[in-house]
DNA sequence: TACACATATGAGTACATACTCATTGAATAA
DNA sequence: TTATTCAATGAGTATGTACTCATATGTGTA
């Protein structure tokens, strides 16, 4: 059954949230993915697998790539919403609104 | 010390949830939100510290009880937005008092 | 004062989750 | 075939989190 809760948990975590942002409103292949977020191999596939599960992305393979991209383009503006409403409006990126929304750490 | 994902996070609990959705869009005491979640007085207690602790809820008190409001009242027809975006328009959450949030209707 | 009511908090527990490392599989090219 | 690249998976670990029970604190009234 499906579970809202347990669909925004799974859009609460920096790690995925970063894979987000990466992914965008089109498509990645996780090779891109990787690198966007300076993530390791290991975590982007762990991460994307629970992001596949609860549908919030879906995937496409392509010769030796998988693409993925959001199931709903519209939840990456929804993230900036609730980014807006939770008072990060004066964070770095105004301007780009949608990158310091996406507050994950780089290493 | 801000941090969407952790804010985001807070939301996606099915109590916290039902929290919000008996606080709606004006406030509660806290005797009214245990009495229309159901709740356990400690266990909304517990989440409500938690609520106030990443801003999601603020206080008042007046005499006796504690009113708890959204800091930010968007943020319930977001929750409704984040739902449909989901795909649980058809749920059977429909049967449960999350039912509201879910049908949230668009501006 | 004492008492009742409203709410918060500390301790303990069981489970969930994020992460790393090592390995495996799947597709392609030489 | 072998080798290479792209991606997924299993095991292990450490931390986080949701919850319960018991207790404490705050507030108003008799």
């Amino acid at each position: 059954m499906k579970d809202l809760a347990k669909f925004i948990k799974a859009l609460g975590d920096a790690s995925r949230l970063a894979i987000i942002h990466a992914i965008g409103q089109s498509s990645c292949s996780v090779t891109e993915i990787i690198q966007k977020t300076e993530l390791s191999q290991t975590l982007v596939s762990f991460h994307l697998r629970t992001m596949r599960e609860t549908g919030i992305v879906t995937t496409r393979r392509d010769g030796p790539f998988i693409f993925y991209r959001l199931t709903a383009p519209e939840l990456y503006g929804l993230i900036g919403e609730l980014s807006r409403v939770a008072g990060f409006e004066n964070d770095i990126a105004r301007a780009t609104p949608y990158f310091e929304i996406v507050n994950y750490k780089r290493r």
